[in-house]
DNA sequence: CAGTGGTCTAGACCACGCT
DNA sequence: GCGTGGTCTAGACCACTGT
């Protein structure tokens, strides 16, 4: 099974057979794979040879290690897919004084008035350093959290209405309801979609196993040309969402 | 700097501390860090222990190693960024009797007829086994590979039209203009994109480093409600590539 | 050639989770 | 207590890159 003078490194090929056991159903998702002292027993080499094995499935995300339980077959978490369709459903459902259907996650908002960094300065199309409100906000789908963002509203347009209310949060229906009920109409919507691997804070916050890629999106709202809301840092684990986007041609 | 009884492992610490060093600027993008024997006298500590820190560094994208040259700080790429107005501008460009503007790429495609498996035949809403036509692209910047794909277009569609012709690879304006040019004409678009990482095979053929995700995207057109052509594995390299979605609300 | 990272071994002690 | 993975050491040889 294993050639400890192949051309490729012993490791790598322990990788392989573990690869391939588990993507052929040998060893199910959950399920845990044999111990590193098993594994050293049964191929014959060393620990750190087994463990460089181990960081490889870690890191293409095959693998969780649990210390002192064991090294298991990731499972695949349910998925939450997040549709370009809920703000124009947001907004219909607005113009026929309905509530908005918004995903049920439990949020932790934090809400607080700040001046605009660069950043986000540019985004919304002021002078860095106006007053905007500032909403870091924690979806948990359970316990698992399932997406983190912080979102930018420029003071000036929400300064004195119910939208500017910590009380409010989470805001039904989300952004683009809320900012219909003081008269903004969002008409618009841009979004920047990349992928990175997590900060080690972000591991810790977000729950995610080394080895998770993260799905980060930058948005802008507009009312017709002008930027009312900017979310610099919606942060989606790569193991729990995907984003959908449905585009109409003329 | 480095505290070996406390309670964080030493290795965490040393990449704390490199971390550090690279966010601050003091080793800046394409820079070399202190070679592995140099940071082992510096911090006193094995040359495992200091592996243990590059590989948390690879994990996370801020470095990469080369064999017998070293460990550099991770240039960033040139990001190139696919915007979802592309589609609307090639439909627009056709419209116009003008080609279509369209990245500039060399693009390396293999083209062939074959029976549809069961997640295209989903797509497209067809009995699986029914012929496709399979188009496998490899979108090259330069020498660097950029984006790779395989879509699929109904053959009962193209057959006999010069878009089946494999000759005529790639398709100048993209799938939205080879359609239009016989009379196919997409009105809608849908997008699923998901982040995860390279499997083995993939880090050679679009030659990421390790700590690199991808972004994948499965595309369905449509014209009017039926499916016209469906993209399965658009797979985009995290550290070359975004995608930038306009939206328009009622 | 010298210097770099890549691979591998053998052994040690620790921290965690379960029974 | 026992089995698990986590950390760390000391040393060895190899493979690649440069001068």
């Amino acid at each position: 099974m294993i050639d400890p003078h192949g051309d490729r490194a012993v490791y790598r090929q322990l990788a392989d057979q573990l690869r391939a056991d588990i993507n052929s159903g040998e060893y199910g998702p959950g399920v845990a794979i044999p111990s590193e002292a098993a594994l050293m027993q049964r191929y014959g080499v060393a620990r750190n040879t087994v463990r460089l094995a181990m960081v490889m499935l870690r890191e293409e995300g095959l693998v969780v290690t649990h210390h002192g339980r064991g090294t298991f077959v990731r499972d695949s978490l349910p998925i939450r897919r997040l549709t370009s369709d809920r703000y124009r459903a947001a907004l219909q459902a607005v113009d026929d004084g309905t509530t908005p259907e918004w995903p049920e996650y439990r949020a932790e908002a934090i809400h607080q008035e700040i001046p605009a960094n660069v950043r986000v300065a540019e985004l919304l199309d002021i002078q860095a350093g106006t007053p905007v409100l500032e909403r870091r906000i924690l979806f948990l789908d359970g316990s698992l959290p399932q997406q983190m963002s912080m979102s930018y509203v420029p003071l000036e347009l929400v300064t004195g209405t119910p939208v500017a209310d910590p009380q409010r949060e989470p805001w039904a229906g989300g952004t683009v309801a809320a900012l219909a009920s003081i008269g903004v109409r969002v008409t618009s919507v841009r979004e920047l979609v990349r992928a990175r691997m997590p900060q080690p804070d972000e591991t810790r916050s977000l729950a995610v196993a080394v080895g998770t890629p993260m799905l980060t999106v930058t948005r802008t709202m507009f009312a017709g040309d002008r930027p009312v809301e900017a979310a610099v840092d919606i942060i989606v684990p790569g193991d729990r969402g995907e984003l959908e986007y449905r585009l109409d041609l003329p």
